[in-house]
DNA sequence: AATTTGAATAATGTTACAATATTCAAAAAA
DNA sequence: TTTTTTGAATATTGTAACATTATTCAAATT
């Protein structure tokens, strides 16, 4: 039996050479996100590449440099993820803000509805969508179509307020 | 020393009881991470919910239920992440297609560019959108726009089809 | 009939461990 | 001498195991 030598200083596979460049902890997680989990913190899945208009030269990977950098869905479009909700828009009123049948309307409830906004209120247990107009002590809901007529607006029992569209997101 | 009885059947905290009404499996996670991945699996954070025109009776909060569900923005949006990008559109071509100069474009590259979808094109070193047309053996680029002219598009080396759009994000 | 108490059993956060990966340097080979 | 091989050294990694906690049941007690 042949020995090669003893101590050896330095050996053995360095400190912070894992995967991620940093220390790792188990942590348990309900088996339907497990998938998803592992993709997040492997592949930065939410992380996308964005640009502006000068053209890189292969294809995107989130792992290069990028001028504008990169871009997570929910956290560039939800600020206040417990005071969000989307909502469905309908018809074509609101044509003129960019909005069209069947948009995906993001929604921040925390904001306050100053004049020029977009705002969801409620009317008769309907969800609508307009623009909201302060003029002489008077508040109107704007369409942004000739063919709708401006609503007049008093918050009362069956109407209520529900928050400003801080985007809208269109299906092509 | 008392003793209070012997076999209790069905005793014990029953199976199925914990947070997730699922099991869970420990997973290693960077620590930077675990605060992040922590919130998701437990709070849902990026599961905003989503509405129809139905009004529902107190603020939206995801752990109740909603005829439409919660929605994740990523997942929704983005179907092949490897796949996608962003870029900003600038200009006003494509206004008849609901893009608007800043919005935010999601790109998948991994989807075939069929006659009619809208697509990203570099073109001498700059990006473009335009809605993808075939006819009679030739490739338009058509913008959206009365005040732009079509584009005659042939596959050189200054030219390079990037992907099709699929979503518009527009801010108010 | 209501309350207290210990048994029964699952959930949960963390430790432990075996298997794997990576690096070093002595020994062997060229 | 230079290159290759080989085992030692040590970190990573997925998961089993464990101790603690939480929850439920029903006998014993009030």
């Amino acid at each position: 039996m042949t020995t090669r030598g003893g101590k050896r200083t330095g050996a053995g596979r360095p400190q912070g050479t894992n995967y991620y460049g940093e220390p790792t902890k188990p942590v348990r997680i309900p088996v339907s996100k497990i998938d998803r989990v592992l993709r997040f913190v492997r592949e930065r899945e939410d992380a996308v590449p964005i640009y502006g208009h000068a053209v890189p030269a292969g294809f995107p990977s989130p792992a290069d440099d990028y001028a504008e950098g990169v871009l997570d869905l929910n956290t560039h479009l939800v600020r206040e993820p417990t005071a969000t909700f989307f909502v469905r828009a309908r018809g074509d009123s609101m044509i003129g803000a960019g909005i069209h049948d069947g948009d995906l309307l993001v929604v921040d409830r925390s904001l306050e509805a100053i004049n020029g906004k977009v705002v969801i209120v409620s009317i008769n247990g309907e969800l609508t969508v307009k623009r909201f107009r302060r003029s002489k002590g008077r508040t109107w809901l704007m369409p942004e179509n000739p063919d709708y007529p401006p609503i007049d607006f008093q918050e009362q029992d069956d109407t209520h307020l529900w928050g400003v569209v801080t985007n809208v997101v269109h299906s092509l």
